[in-house]
RNA sequence: GCGCUCGUAGCUCAACGGAUUAGAGCAUCUGACUACGGAUCAGAAGGUUGCAGGUUCGAAUCCUGCCGAGCGCGCCA
């Protein structure tokens, strides 16, 4: 049973016994006890607010309650607890033996890359992540690279903590964006000016020069959308980005599903028409205004296939719950889409949208602008080229969603070497290192259980193991606050937490005793599996050399 | 104007409603290389958490108002 568990139950039975000497009400279950570690290490390992929390119900003061408890604590001493104090307004500090850190490390070793840091969250609920589904009708850019990542690590989080996870690109591969692409490209084909409100990017040009279909704008664009598909596909699995499936837009009209779609909206009693279009009453359902489904020229708007897409991820196939990442530039049709998942039927709380903030771009002094029409958008691509699939993925991982970010490629260009990966692939590296010179000097890892993890404490040796024993909360709270980022915080902090230790433990060198030499390279070890772990959900590669 | 999101060190960002002292990195300044990778480590300096109220034993965090920023407000997608 984790530390965490054993002093909660510790504290809820000392409870119970105050409550009878004291006299008080107060009663309180172990998993309601919270328990956190102190921000500062000479406040003990664990601490725990249950007197305040409680001592306005149990009619006594918090300082009172606390040294009740206390004493009880001192008595019935919980599992490697060494002392209990009250502190400041009625905290109550566990200092501990350094044995729960040896155990922690144990576990981590033992469970490995694959099983440490699983915490069932999600008790297999099936989640399916929408994200990135830009456009097909040009290089994706940096913001989408942004939210991509985000979408793609907030997919691998969920999966390691107990989700059943399909991640999915919804292609607009129809309407009116799909024939402007398709005029672009004849216009390039002939040799005649490309409309004004067309694509004037280098890639049409090219894909121009490769097109040998019909002079058909439906045809031409939807040959184009499946060549930039490829091109797109191309570049997201160069900063590690993958999908289950790449879902069509043209294949849900034609299919007959946004007619059966809006049919089901109507027998609800929430569709009308007006000026030749057919409406939907989304102001029934919280909207501020109400929507257009079919336009009077007989085609179904972009919110009429969206909802029919949601209704087939819910109610067709089955997902328990659904997330969408949208770029803060779409957020005007998530109250549209709210209110057609909700009139399906489908509980509200079940969507999930995340608004991805604007990332603008500045190069030095000069503001780039962005614009995919006129093809000055800075791609994906070429952030890619200029400092690395590592570095773009976790640069963008370390923000969060919801804060809109500006971006300096200069700052970038020159820093990259300063870059936050490098610091962290450093510490990988060494830990590579240290294999490679192990093997130099015959020296071989003996089995775990022969190894005397109590030799262990020195304050550098802790604090790895204490990084390495919150990651398993850190994937949980990263998984229920939608927020990698969390991931990435805590990737870096171990980094650092193993360059302290690096600095000042030797582990091979010649005046070393071989048995702390032993359980040094165990330790090697356990935050060799921790970068991997929290490595693999940023999708940063963990190289053993730089 | 209305709606959504957001305001934390010079810059980029952390901080499950918790502690006298709100933390990192970059930039600035000072130290540590006969090393298992110095792409590292140690230290200094840097803050009225946009402003004002409220809730709470306790607020950067929750609520209200104001100020500021971004994004939306199409029978585009």
């Amino acid at each position: 049973m984790p530390i965490r568990d054993q002093l909660a139950e510790s504290v809820s039975r000392a409870l119970a016994a105050v409550a009878v000497t004291d006299g008080l009400e107060v009663a309180v279950d172990p998993r309601d006890v919270f328990l956190e570690r102190p921000a500062r290490r000479e406040h003990g390992d664990w601490s725990t607010n249950i007197a305040m929390v409680t001592a306005k119900r149990a009619g006594t003061n918090p300082r009172q309650l606390a040294e009740s408890l206390v004493k009880e604590l001192t008595v019935h001493l919980p599992p490697h607890t060494v002392s209990v104090e009250v502190a400041g307004p009625g905290f109550i500090n566990f200092r501990l033996d350094t044995e729960w850190l040896h155990d922690a490390l144990v576990e981590v070793v033992r469970e490995g890359e694959d099983g440490y840091a699983r915490p069932d969250v999600g008790h297999g609920e099936r989640v399916l992540v929408e994200f990135l589904s830009a456009n097909p009708t040009g290089p994706i850019h940096v913001g989408n690279g942004w939210w991509g990542s985000y979408g793609d690590s907030l997919a691998r989080v969920l999966s390691r903590a107990g989700h059943q996870v399909s991640r999915e690109y919804y292609v607009n591969d129809t309407g009116g964006q799909i024939r402007t692409l398709g005029q672009s490209l004849l216009a390039r084909h002939h040799g005649t000016p490309v409309p004004e409100d067309g694509y004037q990017g280098e890639y049409i040009t090219e894909l121009a020069a490769a097109y040998d279909g019909p002079d058909d704008v439906v045809t031409a664009g939807r040959w184009a959308a499946d060549r930039i598909i490829e091109m797109i596909r191309a570049t997201l699995a160069s900063v590690h980005i993958e999908f289950d499936e790449w879902y069509s837009q043209a294949s849900i009209e034609e299919s007959g599903a946004v007619d059966e779609t809006i049919a089901l909206l109507a027998e609800k009693g929430l569709v009308f028409e007006q000026d030749g279009a057919t409406w939907f009453r989304t102001t029934e359902l919280g909207d501020t205004r109400d929507r257009v489904l079919r336009k009077s020229d007989g085609d179904a708007t972009y919110l009429a296939g969206d909802i029919a897409y949601h209704r087939d991820k819910f109610l067709i196939r089955g997902f328990d719950r659904v997330i969408d990442i949208f770029g803060a530039d779409h957020h005007g049709q998530v109250a549209g889409l709210m209110a057609g998942v909700e009139a399906l039927g489908v509980p509200r709380g079940r969507l999930e949208v995340k608004l991805g903030q604007m990332v603008s771009l500045v190069d030095g002094d000069e503001k780039v602008k962005m614009g995919k029409r006129a093809g000055t958008a800075i791609s994906l691509d070429s952030l890619v080229a200029d400092i690395g699939a590592d570095a773009t993925r976790i640069l963008s991982l370390m923000t969060t969603l919801d804060q809109a970010t500006t971006f300096d490629l200069a700052t970038v260009r020159e820093q990259s070497v300063e870059n936050p990966v490098f610091y962290v692939q450093m510490a990988n590296a060494r830990i590579g290192g240290v294999a490679r010179k192990a093997i130099e000097r015959g020296v071989v890892r003996v089995p775990l259980e022969d190894a005397d993890l109590s030799l262990l404490v020195h304050e550098r040796e802790l604090e790895v193991i204490r990084a390495l024993e919150e990651l398993p909360e850190v994937v949980a709270l990263a998984a229920v606050d939608r927020a990698p980022t969390k991931v990435t915080t805590w990737v870096r902090r171990l980094a650092g937490d193993f360059h302290g230790f690096y600095h000042d433990c030797p582990i091979l060198a010649e005046d070393v005793d071989p048995a702390l030499t032993q359980a040094r390279l165990w330790l090697v070890e356990g935050t060799r599996i921790g970068l991997a772990i929290g490595l693999g959900l940023l999708g940063v590669s963990a190289p053993e050399v730089m």
